[in-house]
RNA sequence: GCACCCAUAGCUCAGCUGGAUAGAGCGUUGCCUUCCGAAGGCAAAGGCCGCACGUUCGAAUCGUGCUGGGUGCACCA
């Protein structure tokens, strides 16, 4: 159920009515037509467009339509009054029965509450994470795999049919460079002196790593060449190093449907097909590219090489495939992958990227549209740095030197829930400053304690009734009469409870989890500011000593909000707490 | 040189596929605890929504052109 489209479908209803009549010409189109709570609540509960929108297309005067649909609307049992303001907008005031009606409707579906089929069980497939498997995943990483989860969950609430994906990126040079480093290590381990080179990785995480590899081999491998040990160990070190990022994952609470590899790709002729198809298209050609502009590339030569004709689906320019030496390059198995995804039938595809991959969002676009013919449309999030501060100043790390933040430092830190939560109070494409002290403030000014704070109230309250010996079972709360329920504060509170499920469309249809995490404090705050106001006027309190019939009516109200705020921070992969310590 | 992102109160940021007098937190000023958790609440002050044109009944929102800041630009992943 949701409120605002039944509104809106009586103001649809009320328009066809009055074409009926002849009173508007035939074939209008509604689609423009909207009914939102006004900013302004003194406007009344509801306002619609109605008339301004459809004045032109008729060829009547936007007053002329509002009157006449405002007399219709008012004959609707729900609404109290409907009126003409402004240029033209029709303000509608409902009867407080609709809202009365509203928190029985959270109390009865709980946590389902604002669950909608707005994606209509599309298939979504969102890759997220994807970090190189050199290493364990660090604070750069946190962002990305917060977003891509409560992106997720977002979709799946919102009615999607979602499959997380982590691209393991276990094909490359990178993977070389970690056989090395894990080399020295095993030598380490055999009691040797590591020679950790200039472009190895020094990182301390892969001393663990060299003494599996002593476990595994022995000394058997410490008088060979490379030649003998490469292959193996960059399998093994990567398989290591995976594991350690699926800890990392679950640390997070993130969890994956699915994790393909790029080192599976090559092959497998997987990468030829993808190619191949493309060339029967036309848009595989052997040229050579201009020089890039801007900094001073003395090394360039023009050469010719394999490239993807992207400026065909939007590129600005057409991109290698193949590198000089007749290797594939890093684009070409990310094709091959990308059409797999297309092929195993998904009907959209999100991918999401640091933005230091911008330039990488329109020849991946541009493949995909090719691939598929431009049916499945690939989306790329990218996400913004984060900038770490703690006692007043930007907390540095540097990956040459290996002293970087991993993720278990910012969990150990402050926790995976203000971790989550902070990482989700901006939009994707904005950067973002993580303070160390500040996320463990204890103020409004913190928005994960106001939210919190706020359902350990609602708890609070819950809790002394029982202690009263009252029922507030949801079951007993959702039976409960509320027709009593008629203050102007309580009933705002409601009306703040029916945007839910609007803002969850709203949310998904942008793929802006963040709204969700501003909704939340701004349902904290009518909480807490109904709360205070018990303070001078007794009668809005939610507990009531030795009146349970009022006690379980406003507690009922109090529950509705706890319901909402248990699933938006479930849709932020935040567990609520029960109480404040 | 080109592409992408950003620009809203002193600071940090919201702003609903274009709606009425642009909102919140911090900071500043003044109030509210014999009372369900004051870790909170109420109120005041504070705005050429970067600039200029355009589209529209209506623009912070859409388009074009500027200005300022960030990121990226063959043979890395």
């Amino acid at each position: 159920m949701n409120l605002f489209s039944d509104l809106r479908d009586l103001v649809v209803s009320s328009v066809h009515d009055m074409v009926a009549k002849g009173a508007l010409p035939a074939g209008l189109d509604l689609t423009a037509i909207t009914v939102e709570p006004p900013r302004d609540a003194a406007h009344g509960d509801m306002a619609t467009n109605a008339a301004m929108v459809l004045a032109k297309p008729a060829g009547v005067a936007p007053r002329v339509i509002a009157d006449a649909l405002a007399i219709a609307l008012a004959k609707d049992a729900r609404v109290v009054e409907a009126s003409v303001a402004g240029p033209g907008f029709i303000n509608i005031r409902l009867i407080p029965a609709v809202w009365q009606g509203l928190v029985h409707a959270v109390l009865q579906q709980g946590t389902q509450y604002g669950r909608s089929n707005f994606g209509a069980h599309q298939k979504v497939n969102i890759e997220f994470v994807s970090a190189n498997p050199t290493g364990p995943m660090h604070v750069g990483h946190v962002r990305g795999a917060v977003f891509g989860d409560a992106l997720a969950r977002l979709l799946a609430f919102a009615g999607w049919d979602v499959t997380r994906e982590y691209y393991i990126n276990d094909g490359g040079a990178q993977v070389d460079v970690l056989a090395r480093s894990a080399y020295e290590r095993y030598r380490e381990a055999c009691g040797l002196e590591p020679e950790i080179a200039e472009g190895l990785y020094p990182g301390d995480y892969l001393i663990p790593v060299g003494e599996a590899i002593k476990a595994k081999y022995g000394d058997t491998l410490l008088d060979k060449g490379e030649q003998y040990w490469l292959a193996e160990l960059r399998d093994f070190a990567s398989d290591m190093m995976m594991t350690e990022i699926k800890g990392d994952l679950a640390v997070l609470g993130v969890q994956m449907d699915v994790y393909s590899s790029e080192k599976a790709i090559y092959g497998t002729g997987r990468i030829e097909a993808a190619i191949d198809t493309l060339r029967g298209m036309g848009l595989i050609y052997e040229g050579t590219l201009e020089p890039p502009k801007g900094k001073a590339q003395e090394d360039y030569e023009p050469r010719v090489q394999t490239l993807f004709r992207s400026t065909a689906h939007g590129d600005d320019v057409d991109r290698p495939v193949q590198k000089s030496d007749g290797g594939w390059t890093y684009f070409a198995p990310d094709i091959a992958y990308h059409y797999d995804k297309v092929n195993r039938g998904f009907d959209q595809l999100i991918d999401i990227l640091g933005a230091d991959h911008g330039g990488y969002v329109k020849r991946m676009k541009a493949a995909v549209s090719a691939l598929s013919g431009g049916r499945v449309p690939l989306d790329i999030k990218l996400i913004q740095l984060v900038k770490l501060w703690k006692d007043g100043e930007p907390f540095k790390m540097s990956k040459r030197a290996g002293t970087f933040v991993t993720l278990r430092d910012v969990v150990e830190m402050v926790g995976a829930d203000v971790t989550r939560f902070v990482m989700l109070t901006r939009k994707n494409d904005a950067t973002l400053d993580f303070d160390f002290d500040k996320v463990l403030e204890q103020s409004k000014d913190n928005p994960v304690f106001y939210v919190q704070y706020a359902n350990a109230r609602i708890n609070s309250v819950l809790r002394k009734a029982r202690e009263d010996g009252i029922n507030v079972d949801d079951a007993t709360l959702a039976a409960v009469d509320l027709s009593t329920l008629t203050h102007p504060a309580e009933l705002a509170m409601a009306r703040q409870l029916a945007e839910w499920p609007r803002l969850v469309d709203i949310a998904a249809r942008n793929n802006e989890p963040h709204r969700v995490a501003f909704y939340l404090y701004e349902l904290a705050s009518d909480l807490h500011s109904l709360w205070n106001r018990g303070n001078d006027e007794p009668a809005l309190r939610f507990f009531h000593p030795g009146d349970p019939a009022t006690t379980t009516r406003k507690i009922a109200l109090a529950r509705a909000t706890g319901v909402v705020i248990a699933a938006g921070l479930g849709i932020l992969g935040v567990a609520p707490v029960e109480e404040m310590r």
